[in-house]
DNA sequence: GATGAATGAGGCTTCATTCAT
DNA sequence: CATGAATGAAGCCTCATTCAT
């Protein structure tokens, strides 16, 4: 229709999928991950309906690769930290970690609100098992490190690893779901206070 | 014809409406809200498809009353709590607040595995989000209270009741979801440990 | 839209499924197995494309019971000649036979026509794989049976039923297939013509 | 760039086209007719899905061709027989033709069980029709000039080179279709036997 | 010529909802 | 009131065909 709408007629199959895989969350961030439609994705990425089943199985091999991406990215990240306990100074490592992880969610807000929100159908929630069994694994052997190295003081390192992790993931997708706007660095500095506390003897 | 053929032939007009909720609850915790169909809640229920429609106008009808009891329930749990801030000991009421919450998810856990999992569409999320608001609000004020009563000692209430509220709902979740069993007991103690260190100065 | 469109809003199930598998038949007969769709059975029965599949789980169910019925009804009429072997005078025995094998074939001469054409997938072939050696062990017993007695006399008794048996399904196929008029009493003739010899010493 | 390096880059458009119709048969024996798609039997015949369509404007042009391939092949196999009538020994001919004719559908069997089982549609049967129609013909002749010879004995010359026809093309197709092993020189035998009976006074 | 990414019509199936009984 | 057969819109997916490279 327009001379716009054709920029390339084949890209590079990486980027197709990419496309595919943004215009997803685009679409399921805005209509919903049920009601997100297949043709919704393409038309989104700007393809037709059969162009999708070139780069996906099918609409739940999608899913999957959505869900892989984000909890790939998630776990990367903490592992980075993880690499890092015990070689530096323990209170500055838990503050950059914060910081880190609060930009990384609002960084994958969009996909983590879909998965949260609608994503967890009984038959497809192993993988975010697996991730949040990997993180409260790290998270709550760093704690427990610190507290063998006698900085930190907690009953239990694991538990209270979980309890942070959701104190600052469900503030965040709260505050990105019903607020207009919001302060990030409002939400770094009470997130720090927090766990600094919790930490603390 | 005979008077004991006829147990409950009729149930009340509220006992049916009941009946299809909690036959509701109990389909989407197995089946997924999504992959539950209005014929399996009518099955669920003992009743015909069609009398699914004598008492809600349409499944999502039926979706928002659940979301509604939910919520309600919730927030008349915080509110009692809420009216008693200031007129008793202050962490006594947070310990008894926290086992009555934590108590009340558990009781509520197929409903709010169901919401949230799957229960967030966009359109639909009101419900929620007023809820949140309230809850927040409620608990922002406590401490606060608690704060200028001179207990507690927190930089921004508001904030730090919203990251408590999800560090406890989160951990709830996620253990229900992904734990064959858990220790009610451990959480409730674990749940105590990070709200008195993060309330005290 | 007619009136007289709408005879009956509900049929008996079993009804309703006769007209579909006969509907079916009939769409199948115009259109060709492969391109007759579901919504072109729905319709040629008169009903949505939904109420199908009340009373077949898929397409490919409604195959299988078309087949099973057509392997079914072409069973039984050869086994009720086979308990007849030998208890009545053979050559009259044969002629009846041919005589109600032809007039079998020709009343389910769609159906025939439809599984003879394009129905055997590979995967889909074992139910007439089947029935056709429940068919040419029958035969072939009465055949042997024949010649044991000292009526017939073949070579192979098996082998001579099997080619018996497409001699005159094949032509029979072929006439209504190819052909505007066909005489069944003439084919009636030239069959007998020709199984008789075959048997005849 | 080296004359080694492309043995056969390129086929003359026959070859090609040979290459596409063979791949096509082994595609449509393994998966079906209908299964079997150009995507298929172009990977099969080692080609890119567009170049099927430089050598068939579209798949029901292939099928046509496979069909006219087909036909050919068996009308002028029957019409050398067809020449012979008259010319020498009456029995001789009839059993060289046998053995000849099972020897092509034996060839041909992967082409024939396509067709036989799926290749019939209603639009697309013409083709079949006359090639039917000319082999009953022939051999409808040659038996009427055996009958006129006085050599054979039939009351409908026409039926009866029908009948004998599809016994033996039946019986070979079920005998492929279903049949682990099959022994060609019973089949043989058992065809002279029939035929042989059939024909003589 | 040859390629294979892109297209989109069309098929199968599900399920919320209606309505005659 | 209760029933459940019937409806049809809407979704997922396939594959013959096209066309820019």
């Amino acid at each position: 229709m327009s001379t716009v709408a054709q920029r390339k007629r084949t890209r590079s199959p990486e980027d197709r999928r990419r496309d595919l895989m943004e215009a997803a969350v685009r679409v399921f961030a805005t209509k919903g991950l049920h009601a997100g439609t297949v043709a919704d994705i393409a038309e989104s990425a700007g393809v037709a309906k059969g162009t999708f089943y070139l780069y996906f199985d099918s609409r739940e091999h999608l899913l999957g690769a959505l869900k892989q991406q984000l909890v790939t990215a998630t776990v990367e990240r903490v592992a980075r930290f993880y690499e890092r306990v015990g070689k530096e100074d323990w209170w500055a490592l838990v503050d950059s970690m914060l910081e880190s992880m609060i930009d990384l969610m609002i960084e994958q807000r969009d996909a983590i609100l879909v998965f949260t929100r609608e994503g967890l159908t009984p038959e497809t929630s192993e993988i975010f098992a697996g991730c949040d069994r990997q993180l409260n694994e790290m998270i709550g052997s760093g704690i427990r490190a610190g507290v063998d190295a006698g900085v930190f003081q907690v009953a239990d390192p694991a538990l209270m690893g979980t309890l942070l992790h959701h104190a600052i993931e469900g503030t965040l997708m709260e505050t990105i779901l019903y607020q207009e706007a919001f302060d990030r660095d409002e939400l770094v500095a009470g997130a720090k206070e927090l766990v600094h506390k919790a930490l603390s003897p």
